[in-house]
DNA sequence: GCGGTTAGTGTTATCGCTAACATTTTCACT
DNA sequence: AGTGAAAATGTTAGCGATAACACTAACCGC
């Protein structure tokens, strides 16, 4: 390239010149210091306008040592659930002033995890939320690089690490006194995979409900989330449908599929068996029958997770071990009736 | 803090002198520069190995003028289609060896835009990838600043940025065509809502379609994507049930609230009313019935718009006015039949 | 009117790395 | 052994910003 054929970028020394004063007050002007007259400011102002100037923010990070960037790694975001924890901790970070560094993860394995975790920590992150609701993941962090901020939304609690997430336990125990509530004997479970905390909390809370009531206990059936697997879970259901009246299904897509499954099999919902789903995508009110299910705050997750990350940021304690559990919500719908 | 109680992290400076080189040779075998004797090398990694030494990318970016990182900005990343489009571009990306760095747009207008595409460049990414499939995000492109790469992903084929899109007009004809092909007089549509690009190429393709066939176009209704919408625009559907026999609706999730408000009215599907959707959600197979849709490959356009960027990138035109046009799929099931 | 504060500004060093150039070592070939 | 090119390594100078400190001018009180 010929020389003034392309125009590089006007850097700080630039505006100074042209504001007759040095880059420094330049970056004084920047940074919002008191110590700058009001003429000066506008004159530097006025010169930055001009030439279009806009700070590089890399070399600001290399002295400052912070980038205003945190690094968020996800899992399987294509789904409602994941994809609104997401987009719940996009916007709060946002919101805050930060950019937001993202990696999403294929399969989740500690391996994968801790290249993911280097990787942003790699970019210069000030803090880093991991969404990764498996157990697999905890150990990810024991790895972390020397005290940078992390949360985990819906991890284990365990270790050094801050957890933020909704109350799983909880929400199963709703689902389910709701339809023991209703007259039903008992409820049966079509489960999370496992290895997930969330499957693993519903299936607490459902058996600790049960057990609670003086119960039976069925052996639930578990499915990988996916409506096909809710599918298949449905198909054994509608085999069993003259001793099976309540069903508590993990999320809704499963949910979905269960429901086809028992149409197909010209099994009636809600009045041969009831079901309750988890998660309130959308859709679930449209399904036939609308679906009673358990909601899920996800902007509230999202914004409790930048919350604490940024009072982890701000202490500079890099590990402050906080718990913050969201409240599940129980939404009515039509899918489920009185015995 | 005392002095030793708290150890910075090594730098190129602290390996060189562990492994006896100068701190340029460090650089070179971290770069893979080829002259640099094997046995220096080892010693170098091994010092790398000891002292647990992770290069600065902030400072690297500094001089090199480039992060190795892509800009994206997103809009409604909670929905499946831009979800997936945003998790294939991120896939894609990640392979190529670079980072992402994202922004969610809560809605679409030209200076938000453009205040996050600003917020991007400013950030120092190599290159920026727009999911807006808005008619008036085209607009933003215009204050790009000074020739950063850029690609639109379902944009407007307009102005100087390359565009990477599913062939949404051939996916209409498509529905369309089929839906003609079982006997169907005309077919009715439930539209996106407008502005949006993706439901004004439905619309033409289905428009088209049933013009080239002779057949009368009945005025389209609008929806907004959601399940709701889309069950309000059943609802009118149903009271016209003698003379709807076809419908191609513009996503599966407004197909879904259709379908629901035909159930609940009585309407049989597919016996009185044949229904098409667009997206192939991974629901969709589990509807009652399992819909007929019109599947778009996400995982294509992530890449090919990544491929489309980096050579951008690598060429150093910052504008190159690709056009890439990903096909959509017919799938059949059971939500359309002869009349 | 002079020491002492305080605002306003400039100068220099530095963040951790790579580029460019300088220097030394190695080694093939006469 | 001597030469010259190539290979391997070192030294210096930035990248573009902020931090730390130095300096000047204005103003205070006595």
């Amino acid at each position: 390239m010929r020389p003034g054929t392309e125009r590089r970028s006007p850097v700080m020394a630039d505006v100074a010149k042209a504001a007759g004063v040095s880059h420094q007050t330049v970056s004084r002007v920047l940074n919002d210091h008191p110590n700058v007259r009001a003429e000066t400011r506008t004159r530097v102002l006025e010169a930055i306008d001009l030439l279009g100037y806009r700070r590089n923010l890399v070399a600001r990070a290399l002295v400052t040592r912070h980038s205003r960037t945190l690094g968020v790694v996800g899992f399987n975001t294509t789904l409602y659930g994941p994809a609104s924890t997401v987009d719940g901790i996009e916007q709060a970070a946002r919101a805050a002033g930060y950019f937001v560094s993202f990696v999403s993860l294929r399969s989740i394995d500690t391996a994968g995890m801790r290249d993911a975790i280097e990787y942003l920590a790699d970019q210069g992150v000030d803090g880093i939320v991991v969404v990764a609701p498996q157990r697999s993941a905890a150990r990810a962090f024991d790895s972390l690089p020397q005290g940078i901020p992390a949360v985990a939304v819906e991890g284990l609690p365990v270790g050094e690490v801050s957890v933020v997430s909704v109350d799983q336990v909880d929400g199963a125990r709703l689902a389910t006194e709701h339809l023991l509530n209703l007259g039903h004997q008992t409820v049966w479970h079509v489960s999370g995979p496992s290895g997930w905390l969330e499957a693993e909390g519903r299936i607490e809370g459902w058996r600790t409900a049960l057990e609670t009531a003086g119960r039976p206990t069925p052996e639930p059936l578990t499915g990988d989330w996916s409506p096909r697997s809710g599918y298949v879970a449905g198909r054994r259901l509608a085999a069993m449908a003259d001793e099976v009246t309540a069903v508590f299904v993990a999320n809704d897509q499963m949910a979905l599929g269960v429901l086809r499954a028992l149409t197909e099999q010209g099994v009636k919902v809600p009045e041969q068996i009831s079901i309750v789903g988890f998660d309130d995508i959308p859709e679930a009110e449209f399904f036939s029958p609308p679906l009673t299910t358990i909601r899920q705050d996800f902007g509230a997750v999202g914004r409790g997770s930048i919350d604490v990350l940024l009072r982890q940021i701000g202490t500079g304690e890099a590990r402050l071990r906080e718990r913050l559990v969201v409240p599940a919500e129980f939404v009515a719908r039509a899918s489920t009736s009185a015995l």
